[in-house]
DNA sequence: ATGTGACCGTTAGATAACTAACGTTTGGCT
DNA sequence: AGCCAAACGTTAGTTATCTAACGGTCACAT
């Protein structure tokens, strides 16, 4: 019995990640970003976005955080926004030479909190961790079963 | 090769975090509390805190943070805090009834929630799982290796 | 007894996220 | 042609957290 009515797993998870997340913060902001703008740079560089919706979903924030941040990194002259002509309803957005500039900056503050976090585990341990987190991810994400008995709501 | 510049273990631990933590928080919603309602409660009831500061660390907020809950749930009726005649720094906080029978239906909520979270892991699983999380949290914790070549601070 | 420093909790102000409502644009339907 | 529903992004207002500064209380030394 290795879990005594011990701490449940989520309350770790909320913990480890906050001090995780904060760290990394921390690392940013020595290197002259932040969390949002580091995760908007590095979607806009990877992957091929839409539209800022898509983009939104992939940092995991709602539509008008996003509008938030983008004004801010529009006003620093770290990004463009411009209307698609093909369908104005959409904003391009685009890094402009300083944005990536920053970006170069970031990377590095990036990889060096990765290495740090990483530090005496296996890949083997990171593969099982990651698996894990999926799971416990699924397992909330819209596992409504109503196929038990009763509706009782 | 299992990871080919995936995506960083802090980014999927993130966001894990955070649809977990929001799943909990719509279920004590619903029950009629919240998170750090909930946090509070299990902490007052199993552990034996001598002063708000430390239940503030406990539950990993600031002492600011803890007063303008304390605040919202004596307004409630859910606690009451009183001045230690010994020691009239500190306020003793206690749950009113009306707080105790919150607490139950928070617990209710908290469990099956748990119950749903574990679903299809084992054991070992969940043991894995906060082994790896703790290494995670002692890899940013303070370790500030200041022992490599020159303090360039 | 009195002054100094530390501790505890609160208050004030700033920051960042969310939800809800809105204006603009598009495409299909009548 | 004109209308209506949907999609995209922005704006407005709320909520929750943090940091910094403050007032009250105690222990200890002088």
């Amino acid at each position: 019995m290795p879990r005594p009515t011990g701490p449940p797993i989520g309350l770790t998870l909320a913990r480890t990640a906050k001090s995780v997340s904060r760290a990394f913060d921390d690392a940013l902001a020595a290197a002259g970003g932040s969390l949002p703008v580091w995760l908007i740079m590095i979607s806009l560089k990877t992957r091929s976005l839409g539209n800022q919706r898509e983009l939104a979903d992939a940092i995991g924030i709602r539509g008008a955080t996003l509008t938030h941040h983008l004004n801010a990194m529009e006003a620093d002259g770290l990004v463009t926004r411009q209307r698609d002509p093909a369908n104005r309803r959409i904003h391009q957005v685009a890094l402009t030479q300083r944005g990536e500039t920053l970006f170069g900056r970031l990377a590095a503050a990036a990889t060096e909190h990765d290495r740090r976090l990483h530090a005496d585990l296996s890949k083997e341990d990171i593969a099982t961790l990651e698996r894990l987190l999926h799971r416990l991810q699924s397992n909330v994400g819209s596992e409504v079963p109503e196929a038990t008995a009763g509706s009782d709501a």
